[in-house]
DNA sequence: CGCGTTCGCCACAAATTTGCCACACAGGGC
DNA sequence: GCCCTGTGTGGCAAATTTGTGGCGAACGCG
């Protein structure tokens, strides 16, 4: 899979700087232009996959590049703006942008808000099938299901994704703290001990089954991890 | 594992102490300091894995306690400020901090920003092999696991990290009171014989497998070594 | 607005690891 | 060989960490 293309036009250097590293920490491709002009060359070059916007930019502003992008592209833009004046007029229709983002941001939100707006649209195109199958394990995220040794097993929500996200690192372990961030986001502030709650609660209506290829471990003083005993790929 | 060190300057004491709390709950190390100055100091100390910033301070203020660290350091940094304004010079490149948080805050807000900057540079560094091979010994830290001749040995955490430090500086000795900084953290306050008893345990496990091209050596009166006994790489 | 689920968390029990002691033993200097 | 100091080791109780039952609160759904 090609890395994500992301193109981030400001006229302030330093902070497509600062947002360009934090986008490349995260495995985008960046991309980086310092006026609207600049912006839609490259835009038109690289074809990005989602494109950070600055409204003020010297000679064309993001605005006008927005509704440039919009005649041939419906790809996700993220306007950013120096106060929220700027809404009615940023997410209407005659610019079409898919968020906005009011300074003073912190450069982990902006990339929050990139990573949903792509969820977002991932979403929207339900292309690829979300089966993971391991051994008697199957897990299938279209419909929240799963089933072992071809029996349905039904399981909660929060029971599925904790499965999903074990069982697709087969014998990576966790840590509480690692699953709370993935399952629950990086702003959940509770207990981690919730983990365990879940856990114990899968381990349960998992093991009504037989499965003896795999199981659910607990690495003592570290976390879980979902362990294969045979050796298949 | 030692805890992540957290070191926390602000001016007003009610704030320190509040964040101390909800970051000390999170397993933090959490130390604090009160002005700029304190804040260096404690920072060349104690190399702390991620620092919060009050912007405000007396004497020494947060923007040039930032640009200090930074002539020596990347570790993350989060400013906090009381209004917006100083939001591009906090983000430009000649401050350097990763994130940014208006007052009021909710201290559960900063957590969940002090996890994001620190799960953030974590993912920035998937490039250290986390399994480490040597002869008939394996030890692997992404699932906690040893292996000697191809067989799985099982081992507490303890355990585990005293085999990764020793077999991962091979031929190197450490004394008792390295292993005790490296594995049980420089505020330990115990009794430097506790490695011996690790070591014990370990080589009894390790020594139910046969694994004549290494071993775990005592240096008399020194400390011990994981020797290697060929000449591989 | 009820009703059944799901979820987060607590409290207590169980499991496991860990630190340390005590004593035996080994190493090194004289 | 003798003594002093450092190390190996069995054992154990304390400290941690995890398993689990259960209970409201929140949620989702007619």
């Amino acid at each position: 899979m090609p890395k994500t293309k992301i193109l981030i036009a400001d006229d302030n250097r330093q902070i497509t700087s600062v947002l360009g590293e934090y986008a490349k920490k995260e495995g985008y491709e960046v991309h980086t232009a310092a006026d609207g002009g600049e912006a839609l060359e490259l835009f038109a070059l690289l074809k990005p996959d989602i494109v950070l916007l600055d409204v003020m930019m010297p000679k064309t502003d993001g605005f006008e590049v927005c509704r440039e992008i919009r005649k041939t592209s419906t790809v996700p833009v993220i306007m950013i703006t120096a106060r929220g004046e700027d809404f009615e007029k940023i997410m209407g229709l005659d610019i079409g942008a898919d968020d906005y983002i009011v300074k003073p941001f912190s450069p982990g939100e902006v990339m929050a808000r990139v990573r949903a707006v792509l969820r977002r649209i991932e979403n929207a195109n339900p292309q690829k099938a979300q089966t993971l199958v391991y051994g008697s394990l199957s897990v299938n995220l279209d419909d929240y299901s799963a089933a072992v040794g071809g029996e349905n097993v039904p399981l909660t929500k929060k029971e599925i994704e904790l499965l999903w996200t074990l069982a697709g690192n087969r014998n990576k372990v966790f840590s509480r703290d690692n699953l709370l961030n993935s399952l629950w986001g990086y702003d959940y502030f509770g207990d981690s001990r919730t983990v365990d709650s879940h856990i114990k609660r899968l381990r349960a209506k998992l093991d009504a089954r037989s499965h003896p290829d795999w199981e659910i471990k607990t690495i003592w003083g570290v976390g879980y991890k979902f362990e294969g005993k045979s050796d298949e790929t």
